[in-house]
RNA sequence: GGGCGUGUAGCUCAGUUGGUUAGAGCGCGUCGCUGAUAACGACGAGGUCCGAGGUUCGAAUCCUCGCACGCCCA
């Protein structure tokens, strides 16, 4: 006996209890272990922060994440899945912040750094218990007890190690980066924090007069007529730039008679704005004023440095600063075409400077002029404006150019401007900052060519987004000047200024006369809690100081910067393990990675990092030896060069390990990028709004397999995804219940007659299958015949089974969980809604021991077998049900979980590709005969005489003739007909095939569709079946069509019960007869004696004993020559023509008499 | 301002290398089936396939230009 399957299936109570199940008996452990030693299939996981509660977004992300993996286990693969955490960060300081009501820089340095830190790795973990049990809830199989954590010691360690490599090649160095800077609290903030703060803001617009000065140094009547929206940057004036291409027009002010230059397009609109008419008397290139000198609005550091110049490494000489540049960023939108350039206020600017900095040699270009402090204050350099704040300037500096005749016009102008979220009156500025790089610039090529191997999903991304992104790749601004990230590990000598990197907390304390590592001892010894893993954090690594190698009595120091907290996560296929000070074989034998997958905004972030990081330390495997060919490629620009950087005679050991070479693609081979997810209203999910259900919600309401189900089934992963809570709770009946109900159907008649796989099989304790109970399990099993001798209806079930999985598989192997869930969803719904529908009878059938009914149930309970483990990655709480009730049976024989089963293979064969073809036309007829039916007003419990088939095509006609059983039964007719006077009942219409003759007759097309469509289809195809082909003059040209070229169409005629489709027609024959009439009847009689029992709640297999209480004769008459049919359907023993005694009749209605019905349970 | 993506029925979404009646589910209406039934079947209403041009015998599909939305960058 299997279990009985309640009836009304509550898959959320189901799902605990698999939960616990699993847990009890370590499934996913042991899902592992049978595969030791099998081919790996390699998985990352992209560390999620558990620094604030998981949403139904994260839901799809880690349900992704799960189904490949298991998937591939079943497919006979080895996936391991480590389980990791990203813990480093300005979020967490900012929610410690919050939570200690603090905000600047000076507040945490107030509170002190250590307290804060440790604070920051507490706070880390305030969601995890959420993350985690979401994760389990899932069915996410992950392993989280040893789960990677970026803030340990070993993976510290691991991304030191990378950056010491990177440093010793000279991949790191120091330069300025522009950043938003808080002059008020001392601070960048990131972006994300910057697009909070902006506001519409009417600023000062300039247009400021820069005088140009001739070839020999000497004043001119022409001046360059400059623009700019913040005043408070001309002190810090560098270059004005012009757009090489744009027309420049030289024009005359009518008005004071000065010559002024800006672009031709904007005179006009100058002209308005100044209320002065400005004559063009020249126009040309902006390309003819590049390197034109100027003088700048103040003199500042004009005065000093006007004459100093460089020579430029293709020879010659320039002045450094005060002339034109070109840029491609000026536009025609606004201002002038001539732009203020303040490379220390503006990151485009800076990027300016950059480009002329590379033009010079060595140390002879521009160096950055910067009048401010990072207070947001002139400093000293600009004396007139000393120690007042940028912004409150502005009025003073406009009103100084006005008295000085260089303003030529001023106006307000409103735009959106940042101000820092954490004070709202405070703008940003852009201001520089020191900051160390990768140069990870001189990678782009290398990048883009590892980018060309991943295979993206969607295809997109590669070209697109990533690859675009790449394209425009620039160093990658690593440090940050805060307090809970890995520490830059980098020491630098108090008296020369060099460096060096330091790649292990070891190597450190291995240095001579190392100090300072007491101030952690003591701190432990106080606090002997703390994790050690703190030590190698800030404030403690930084007490850590030894003896410069450089120079003797010089004592190395760490600087003070932690890292950017994306490099923590892109160094994770490598630091995971701890690699190379540990774990060298695990990482090498699970690198690259097989399949990632994230969201879309981890774009620039995740799939960056790690593609970034895996291109400079383990290169192409084409390469000769690990050792990268990065220092001889050094031939590409340098970049800011005031700080030192080490060189190859620097001589310090350039790595303590070999690195692998590898070829690419890695760190990834496939990576899906799934789509981001909306909220109910189409907006982004927000807490505030309301407009998603909190994960356990939805787990409570509607189960893991349900919103699995949806996130699988419904689109493919990387559309945006609009949560729908209406479709998580249709995926219900649609997929889940629809499966259940069959199973469900299977257990309560296979209980009935007995049906015991088990015991027919006999030696259950040797499968052959190793306790995965496929077909050849039950070879000799009583009453089991081979699928080719079991009926039609079996054979096409089981055809259809063998396509799905091929097909599934396929669908899987690359990556589409959509069309996948639609070819399982396709399968169950025609084993559900056709192979069981249309085998009821069978079912029911009284002879327990018939073959046909023993066939049916060999072939429904392979079928439920197969889907259980087909669909098990998908649904595994819903499979895992099914296959543990189902094999229950057998004890200890099988195994114990349908994740531990191989995916099943598919049979060939067992496929039969023209029997699906005939069977989908047979059921495309029998949904014709319903159609005319419904439209004829003939409802299905009547039966009819007959129905006539037209076919347009009569291939497989004979094998519906010899098989409309099925039909007969389905549609409740007595006989069918494939008729051979067609044309009494249709007309046929002929189209050409269009993808077979378009190409053939081009531009006849449309004469031809005409030529067709007005001639006589039944003597076209007379003429067809005859001579195998039809010629036709179309405009004058014969053109011959052959049986593929056309395409009938059947269209009924008037007057007839028919329904049409394409290519088939079902006529209905309405006459009814008498005694077709009482069959109709006695049918009626029948369900109303099935009602009644329904509502006696009686038990499947209650005999019982029925009378009719009726005054027509005719309704007598049908329940007497149909009583045996009575008898079998309702398991009466005995119907008769009176009331019972003591039983409470059902009042009804049947043909329009009423009736009188007494059941009564024997 | 730039890049990428999306736009198809009331809702959520499919739509093969371009092929001529554009689909599914849900919802709505009508009817039916039913000892698997909170299931199922049939029929119906509901579409300027975002818009405008273009290429083509033929465009939801390819091209150009717009519009709207989203994401990323500036």
């Amino acid at each position: 006996m299997f279990g009985s399957v309640p009836a009304n299936a509550k898959f959320p109570e189901l799902e605990e209890e698999t939960l616990a199940f699993w847990k009890e008996q370590q499934i996913y452990e042991k899902s592992l272990e049978r595969r030791a030693g099998s081919p790996p299939f390699v998985f990352y996981e992209g560390p999620p922060t558990a620094n604030g509660m998981p949403h139904p977004g994260h839901c799809l992300t880690r349900v992704i994440k799960d189904l490949f993996p298991r998937y591939r286990t079943m497919r006979g693969y080895y996936c391991e899945r480590k389980g990791g955490w990203d813990t480093h960060g300005l979020p967490v300081e900012v929610e410690v912040c919050k939570e200690l009501g603090i905000h600047s820089k000076e507040e945490i340095e107030e509170f002190g750094i250590e307290p804060f830190i440790q604070k920051c790795q507490q706070s880390v973990w305030r969601y995890m218990q959420e993350w985690e049990r979401l994760t389990e809830r899932l069915g996410f199989w992950i392993h989280l007890p040893e789960a990677y954590v970026t803030y340990h010691q070993s993976y510290v360690e691991s991304v030191w190690w990378s950056l010491k490599n990177l440093f010793d090649r000279g991949l790191l160095y120091q330069g300025h980066k522009i950043v938003w800077w808080w002059a008020q609290g001392g601070t960048a903030l990131s972006a994300g924090e910057v697009g909070q703060g902006y506001r519409e803001v009417a600023d000062p617009s300039v247009y400021v007069k820069f005088p140009l000065l001739d070839e020999n140094g000497g004043t001119t009547d022409t001046s360059l007529l400059v623009w700019t929206t913040t005043p408070w940057t001309l002190p810090s004036n560098q270059f004005a730039a012009v757009h090489p291409e744009l027309d420049y027009a030289t024009v005359v002010d009518s008005e004071s008679g000065e010559r002024l230059i800006l672009a031709a397009g904007l005179v006009e609109t100058v002209a308005g704005k100044a209320k002065r008419e400005l004559t063009v008397e020249a126009t040309c290139k902006g390309s003819e004023f590049l390197g034109r000198r100027y003088v700048p609005p103040f003199d500042y550091y004009y005065k000093t440095d006007r004459g100093r110049s460089g020579s430029l490494k293709d020879g010659g000489q320039q002045h450094a600063s005060w002339r034109v540049v070109a840029a491609n960023f000026v536009t025609l939108e606004s201002g002038s075409g001539v732009v203020h350039q303040a490379p220390a206020f503006g990151e485009i600017d800076y990027d300016v400077l950059v480009a002329e900095q590379a033009r010079f040699v060595e140390g002879q270009g521009p160096t950055l002029i910067n009048a401010v402090g990072p207070d947001g204050k002139f400093t000293s350099e600009a004396p007139d404006y000393e120690g007042r704040w940028v912004k409150e300037v502005d009025k003073d500096i406009t009103r100084e150019l006005r008295d000085r005749g260089v303003l030529y016009h001023l106006e307000q102008y409103l735009h959106e401007y940042p101000f820092c979220w954490r004070a709202e009156e405070d703008p940003l500025i852009q201001y520089p900052r020191e900051s160390w790089f990768i140069r990870t610039t001189q990678f782009k090529d290398r990048m883009l060519e590892n980018n060309s191997k991943i295979n993206w999903l969607p295809e997109h991304i590669k070209d697109g987004r990533f690859g675009n992104f790449l394209e425009s790749n620039v160093d990658w601004a690593l440090s940050r000047e805060r307090y809970w990230g890995t520490p830059l590990p980098i020491w630098v000598c108090n008296k020369t200024g060099k460096m060096e990197a330091i790649g292990r907390y070891e190597e450190l304390l291995a240095k001579p006369r190392v100090e300072g590592t007491e101030v952690w001892d003591e701190a432990k010894k106080r606090k002997p809690e703390l994790p050690d893993d703190l030590r190698v954090h800030k404030p403690y690594i930084d007490a850590v100081t030894y003896d410069s190698p450089f120079e003797s009595g010089g004592r190395m120091q760490r600087v003070t910067e932690v890292i950017d907290c994306w490099y923590d996560s892109g160094a994770m296929p490598f630091a995971q393990r701890g690699y190379p000070h540990e774990g060298r074989e695990e990482f090498e034998s699970q690198f690259p990675a097989d399949f990632i997958s994230e969201a879309l905004d981890q774009t620039r972030g995740w799939f960056y990092s790690q593609l970034a990081i895996s291109t400079l330390l383990f290169g192409d495997g084409s390469e000769e030896s690990g050792q990268q060919s990065a220092i001889g490629d050094q031939e590409v620009e340098e970049k800011s060069t005031q700080y030192l950087v080490p060189s190859a005679e620097d001589s310090v050991p350039r790595t303590q390990y070999p690195v692998p070479s590898t070829p690419y693609p890695h760190p990834y081979r496939n990576c899906i990028v799934l789509g981001l997810m909306l909220g109910e209203d189409g907006q982004k999910m927000s807490k505030s709004k309301r407009n998603y259900r909190e994960p356990n919600e939805i787990f409570d309401q509607y189960g893991a397999d349900a919103l699995r189900w949806y996130f699988f089934a419904n689109q493919a992963p990387w559309t945006s995804i609009i949560y729908s809570e209406r479709t998580i709770k249709e995926s219900i009946p649609e997929f889940l219940l629809r499966l259940w109900n069959v199973y469900s159907f299977f257990v309560i008649y296979a209980n009935i007659d007995e049906f015991a796989p088990a015991s027919s099989v006999g030696q259950a304790s040797s499968l052959p299958s190793d306790g995965q109970l496929t077909a050849m399990d039950f070879e000799n099993a009583d009453g089991y015949r081979p699928a080719s001798q079991r009926g039609e209806l079996d054979r096409w079930v089981l055809s259809e089974l063998n396509r799905t999985l091929t097909a599934v598989i396929e669908r899987m192997d690359a990556y589409d969980n959509y069309a996948a869930c639609q070819q399982i969803n396709a399968f169950v719904d025609g084993l559900s809604n056709w192979y069981v529908r249309r085998s009821r009878d069978r079912y029911w059938a009284s002879d327990k021991k018939s073959q046909d009914k023993l066939d049916a149930y060999w072939t429904l309970y392979e079928c439920l077998l197969t889907t259980s483990k087909m669909v098990a990655p998908f649904v595994p709480f819903l499979a895992e049900n099914l296959w543990r009730n189902l094999t229950g049976v057998f004890g200890d024989c099988v195994l114990e979980s349908v994740h531990l089963c191989d995916y099943p293979e598919p049979d060939p064969s067992a496929v039969d590709e023209e029997l699906s073809e005939r069977m989908r036309l047979l059921r495309e007829i029998a949904s014709l005969g319903r159609s005319a039916r419904m439209n004829s007003k003939l409802k299905v419990r009547q039966p009819l005489a007959k129905v006539e088939v037209i076919l347009a095509d009569a291939t497989h006609q004979a094998w519906l003739e010899a098989h409309d059983e099925l039909l007969r039964d389905e549609l409740n007719v007595k006989q069918i007909d494939y008729t051979k006077d067609a044309e009494t009942y249709i007309d046929y219409q002929v189209q050409p095939n269009f993808k077979r003759v378009g190409p053939r007759v081009g531009k006849l097309m449309p004469a031809v569709k005409k030529a067709l469509g007005d001639a006589d289809g039944g003597e076209l195809l007379k003429q067809l079946s005859a001579n195998g082909k039809v010629v036709l003059d179309i405009s004058g040209e014969s053109v011959e069509f052959d049986d593929e070229d056309l395409q009938v169409r059947l269209q009924a005629k008037e007057g007839w019960a028919a329904a049409q489709g394409p290519t088939t027609v079902v006529v209905l024959s309405t006459e009814l007869t008498p005694a077709l009439i009482r069959e109709g009847l006695a049918r009626d009689i029948n369900r109303l004696i099935q009602d009644r029992r329904k509502q006696l709640d009686c038990e499947f297999t209650d005999r019982i004993e029925v009378g009719v209480v009726t005054d027509s004769a005719d309704l007598e008459q049908a329940i007497e020559e149909n009583i045996d049919y009575i008898k079998g359907e309702t398991l009466a023993d005995r119907i008769v023509l009176e009331a019972l005694h003591g039983v409470e009749p059902l009042e009804c209605e049947v043909g329009g008499e009423k009736v009188l019905i007494y059941v009564r349970v024997l």
